[in-house]
DNA sequence: CGAATCATGTAGCAGTCGCTACACATGGCT
DNA sequence: AGCCATGTGTAGCGACTGCTACATGATTCG
């Protein structure tokens, strides 16, 4: 009778990475420290270290966690038909990138860019691999006839980002003008 | 015969902002906390924030300044002839903005690209005016002939951005990529 | 059964954070 | 001369930071 049997006895190192992570791409970077993350995973701060070591480490795996969750969101979302053209093709990423669930994500993306940037340890890995991905997917998804899917998608995801920069700092109209004025 | 007189009586907040702008080139946001300003600036956190108020005010002045500092830097930097065609202009901003001088304020760029996109305050307005500055001068830059100035403006910052946020994270390789096989 | 390993709670340390209270010194004005 | 606004140094508060020491349950193995 010494007191309260604990319901969750063992959170292991990838139990506690999803919490986390939905954590993170709801508060943000800045909310990334030791206590609120183990709040938010149910545990302790002291059982974090436990698991991760250090800090470094812990933000370093939530980030290559949420890189490939990201991937597969992405896998899930924006499988379909082949777009006909470029034009369409592009049309289609922006209206599926657009949409508000997307938002989170995005906010957390410029804050890994920004990490990458300054090269702290994990960030530059995780932003590759977002960026691996996405171009993977787009160019298998070139239109079928195009003359460079490769070359295509390279330039396509360059535009793309670029837009979603300009829209990101509320110059939507920028970005936007400049992908309807992009020759394609 | 009470002691020392210190040197610098009167240092306003306008003879702080470089200093402090200095700082944050040097250091990022991160160590943007009001004791390292402080002392980059050869004054103390009590006086800071009796110069401006609180933290929140005095980032945003600082932002501020830089975004104005740095639209200087942009006309003195990148004036000359005209280009020829969207290719060469392309390529010129590409030169310029890849020098190693350029490094900080890029580092600190995304930074402000990321305070944006979670909406705190000053970072918004200053990369507004940051890209304001810089399609302007693009606009005006564009090649005599084109049959688009401004739309061909908005067009190649959109792409630079896309490939300069590329190049940050590592994947250069397919920024530059992106550009090369642009259809200007 | 006993020992060792794993897992976890409680407390706390030394440092930084933004900010404030208080004292005090100047200088200009009346 | 007296007073008030401007400016500045010193100290400190309470909150938070990453991380650690210590103790103690729980499990597993010889």
């Amino acid at each position: 009778m010494t007191g309260i049997q604990k319901s969750q006895q063992k959170l292991s190192r990838e139990a506690l990475l999803p919490l986390m992570a939905n954590h993170v791409l709801t508060h943000g970077m800045g909310g990334a420290s030791l206590r609120p993350l183990a709040k938010a995973a149910g545990t302790s701060d002291r059982m974090l270290i436990y698991h991760f070591g250090n800090k470094e480490r812990l933000i370093a795996d939530v980030l290559a966690y949420i890189a490939r969750a990201y991937s597969e969101v992405l896998d899930a979302s924006l499988s379909g038909e082949r777009s006909t053209s470029r034009r369409e093709l592009l049309d289609r990423i922006i209206e599926r990138t657009s949409g508000s669930d997307m938002e989170p994500f995005l906010a957390l993306w410029w804050e890994i860019v920004a990490g990458s940037a300054r090269d702290l340890p994990g960030y530059r890995a995780a932003a590759q691999s977002v960026m691996s991905q996405l171009l993977a997917w787009l160019t298998e998804q070139m239109p079928e006839n195009d003359p460079d899917p490769s070359g295509g998608a390279t330039y396509l995801l360059t535009m793309i980002e670029g837009a979603q920069m300009l829209s990101a700092i509320g110059h939507d109209a920028i970005g936007m003008r400049g992908l309807e004025t992009a020759p394609l």
